[in-house]
DNA sequence: TAATGTCGGTGCATCGTTACACCAGCAGTC
DNA sequence: GACTGCTGGTGTAACGATGCACCGACATTA
């Protein structure tokens, strides 16, 4: 039962374990051409398969990644997940998936544990404004690349992250809805103390006062930060949002959610008080889930190219972890693109 | 740089190495209060961590479990991936995902390398008929865990299977809309050779049959094996079925599909035809992903008890796994749920 | 022919932890 | 006082792979 071992494979082919070794870590060329043969047939009729705890030890190396995120419950970071492990794949990289439920003890804890398992490299999907949490990991030579949220002034200085323009995108999707008309628009989000919430948000402000508008009569929800929902509870964040929003007299016309799982709950809130999205009301979402497409309407939304994004995100962590510490981090900011589909119209008449 | 080892513990604490690791491993009774106190004392001040390599090099124990899906771009396989890493982290395990993308080949080699790592339990998602191409690694110890794939006759004996009655599950779907008083309808899925597609489908017909309907009055898209879609695509299966389905004459009342997300893709092809799901045409989905509830109209669709099944499939790798492989398997069965929303209804009087 | 260089390959210490075998010291027993 | 048994530890050999330092044998050069 037990293992075949580099050993069994040098006495067979009549060698000494260095030379396997040596052929198993590339450095073949120091070799005749006979021997070679002879110890990738006794590798080839053992089966043997390197012990990658014994080689992990004695190197220090992993060929692994870890990845944070928020939950694979939601579409978006599914299909982020999938992405970086295709980037991965390719890399001959692993990745390692941890869900942090948006806990910054749980983004601790996994950080350490896979420090602890000779995880070098880290894809942190985190909206946190800090990183302190974080802080003695990096120290200690962590490469970590956040995902979705730029780097912010007090980030250790070996961060490097990956992230859209979220104000170019929140510019987009509110300009959107004032070139069509609407005069009275409405933001929606979970916690107001996320990182890209806020550059959102900003966009969103200035594309409604270079509407000529005042962001003071645009409806904000939450008002005050009482919503500190996870992932999964996004759809029902814009559900209570639609809820809230739209039981007044002065109702917006146009709203814009923070992600595509919260417009989808809105859509739905909506759809429960009588109104129709992409008519009486027009929505636009973040993201571009697959689902936004198959949504009825579809779903008018912010596009986040993922697949160009976890490539980017699994170069900078192999590329730098297990290289010195100091090397200076950078920040990877891509633009948007808004994609119209059904949700978003004309304002209705009065 | 170098981090803290067993044995700096031990000077620190005036200790040998050996009771160091008698208090790591649990074996602490053996031990003076005062030594022990001593001891984790130094191990808190020179903030110790074990390191994973060497550990598993000497036990030959991972506390990891590997979790493969067909992508957890799908929602309903991100969902369970984060139920079972719930279940994981419970037990103090770590889960690897893996994306198999329903490729054969990646499955074996996704289990391969997961052995290689010392992961000595592996949670497979797959509906291929076939477990052989993974035998040789059961063979050396693997515990795998099927999920959502019932055992088959031929399977290695220590395979375990979580699954819900596939049957029970297709018989409500159709039975659900027999009742309503469908008499023609269609059932959608993707890969014809699919395991639980399978079942699904003796359940539709069994439910047909009850029903006092011919089995070969009933539209089954595809008619031929033609369309080896991955996962992703699930929605653009739905979409070509409702083409090709609803562009002839004799047009089904009532679509059973094989997972929810065909039936999302259905209800977009249909409302491009034209056609109101709930009114014109009636569909039921299988899963119940978070999605079907905030979908317009919300799907009415057979919901699967992840959190529950990722529970009893955490139970099954951590117990067997590391023990003698001649375990033999077995084969949990659950009964699914019916859950009615609105996109089911009586079929329209013509 | 002695000195030098190159080629092809080997010996050995080492990574950090564990677990088994062993051992002092002391108490109790006959 | 020699024996046994217990308590509270310690010494040491692994686990499997790696990579540096080294080495014999042959070729080349002065």
């Amino acid at each position: 039962m037990g293992a075949v071992t580099i050993q069994q494979v040098a006495r067979a082919a009549g060698v000494s374990p260095s030379t396997v070794s040596n052929l198993l870590t590339g450095r073949s060329e120091r070799m005749l051409p006979a021997t070679r043969a002879r110890v990738t047939a006794a590798i080839e009729q053992l089966g043997y398969r390197p012990n990658r705890a014994a080689r992990q030890l004695r190197t220090g190396r992993t060929r692994t990644v870890g990845l944070i995120v928020p939950s694979v419950g939601n579409p978006f970071w599914g299909a982020f997940a999938r992405e970086l492990e295709h980037a991965a794949l390719a890399d001959g990289y692993n990745v390692l998936l941890c869900n942090s439920e948006r806990d910054p003890e749980r983004e601790r804890r996994y950080v350490e544990d896979l420090w602890d398992d000779g995880v070098r490299g880290v894809v942190l999907c985190t909206s946190l404004p800090s990183l302190q949490h974080l802080a003695p990991v990096i120290d200690r030579g962590l490469q970590l690349v956040t995902f979705d949220r730029p780097t912010q002034p007090d980030d250790p200085a070996s961060v490097v992250s990956i992230s859209i323009d979220n104000n170019v995108g929140g510019f987009l999707a509110a300009s959107h809805l004032t070139r069509l008309g609407h005069r009275k628009l409405a933001f929606v989000s979970g916690s107001l103390r996320s990182v890209n919430r806020t550059g959102r948000f900003q966009g969103f402000c200035s594309a409604v006062e270079s509407a000529g508008l005042d962001v003071a009569d645009m409806a904000v929800w939450p008002t005050s930060d009482g919503a500190p929902f996870g992932d999964v509870e996004a759809a029902e964040i814009g559900r209570r949002a639609a809820h809230d929003l739209f039981s007044t007299d002065d109702r917006p016309t146009g709203v814009v959610a923070v992600n595509d799982m919260t417009a989808l709950g809105l859509c739905r809130g909506l759809r429960d008080l009588g109104l129709r999205v992409g008519r009486d009301v027009s929505v636009v979402g973040f993201d571009d889930i697959v689902l936004a497409d198959l949504y009825d309407p579809p779903l008018t939304t912010v596009r986040q190219p993922i697949a160009q994004m976890a490539r980017l995100a699994m170069a900078e962590v192999a590329s730098h972890s297990g290289a010195a510490p100091t090397e200076s981090g950078r920040s990877v900011l891509l633009r948007p693109e808004l994609v119209v589909r059904d949700s978003t119209a004309k304002p209705p008449s009065r």
